[in-house]
DNA sequence: GCAATTATTGACCGAGCGGTCCACCAAGCC
DNA sequence: GGCTTGGTGGACCGCTCGGTCAATAATTGC
């Protein structure tokens, strides 16, 4: 057999995961991924492929990590209509809006990428569509439950919940401070989920 | 006296703009200012200065440009409520999705540099106190016509409304089809803006 | 312990970057 | 018609980029 790895390979992705999600993937050297990894190139390059694909690989690494956590949290709330107030107020769930600040990788992602490069934007579609079919679930059980009207569409009343989600993150990379982020957020959330 | 210019800096600032907008700041060479503009290096600098400061001028106008569009319609409309909706509308009033597959240029900007340049930063927050103050101003329109509750709180609706669009222009940029587009924009705006 | 295999390291590469500089040119002034 | 002034275009610069490669180190099978 040969050489062993003497690193840890979701550790590294987290690494580089991070740095992305700082400064963006353009302006993301690879003298800072090999920074923040503490591999050198070919290390990398053996290891991931070129920057392009270790950045795929980062980000699918994201989209599937924090997809789990959401169907984690959609289906062990009790009350479905507490799930989706949660959902949408997310981004203003950090306590100091640092994550508010920092935003959603993914959407960072597609902002940056989507137009130039078709990986991304298939990334961004399967993305958005897993969270809307997720999101609708839980709509059809709060509408089980009786806290939503029955007619509503799911799948329609998801892409809405999600749109006003993505609005929340965007307002927060504005700089708008956390305090107004929370209000507009409570605001957001009243509109679609009476009483919660 | 010297000889004169032989560009219109408008004209130039607006195709730069333009760059900037499909393909993100860092994404653009000076090769591709220098092609869109039709000018060499040196005219770009004794002009303009450099890609940053070249590239704010064209953030700062397009901000003033539509933010005037933004003024007149909401001004103009005789019902505010109206305006209002064609406000969170907006994203997907073009017929074929093409300006919503291509964002908004502030958006777009905010995303990709807002946590690193301190200047794109203040631009955006400058921006979308504008559009906040705006929309709220039509928002007390709205109320004194009898058409949005007059116990609403007008800047904390035109913050809800403002997320609310731009969540729309994301949803865009995912590649969410120009139809599934226009129904969760008119969702939103329901929620919103009753009976419009 | 030697061979085979793979990870690691850092020197190295060509290309493209943003930015500078200078020779040249057009227009007004005397 | 020179002279001055400022616009123009392109050659040029140093740097950093993403990516390659060969020498070396570490491990297992025999």
């Amino acid at each position: 057999m040969a050489r062993p790895r003497q690193f840890d390979e979701e550790q590294v992705l987290r690494a580089v995961r991070d740095q992305f999600w700082d400064a963006g993937y353009a302006a993301t050297s690879l003298e800072d991924l090999m920074r923040v990894s503490g591999l050198g190139k070919g290390s990398l390059y053996g290891a991931f492929g070129d920057k392009h694909q270790l950045f795929l690989r980062a980000l699918r690494s994201y989209t599937d990590t924090s997809g789990g956590y959401l169907r984690e949290m959609l289906t062990s709330t009790p009350r479905a209509l507490d799930a989706l107030r949660a959902f949408v107020m997310a981004p203003v769930s950090d306590p100091g809006g640092a994550a508010a600040r920092r935003g959603c990788l993914m959407a960072n992602s597609t902002c940056e990428l989507a137009t130039t490069d078709p990986d991304v934007l298939a990334e961004a579609r399967r993305t958005y569509e897993a969270t809307t079919a997720l999101v609708a679930e839980c709509v059809v059980r709060a509408q089980g439950e009786g806290d939503l009207p029955a007619d509503a569409d799911p799948i329609e009343t998801a892409r809405a919940l999600l749109a006003a989600q993505q609005g929340l993150v965007f307002m927060g990379r504005t700089g708008l401070g956390i305090d107004q982020l929370t209000a507009t957020a409570g605001t957001l959330a009243d509109r679609f989920l009476p009483d919660a």
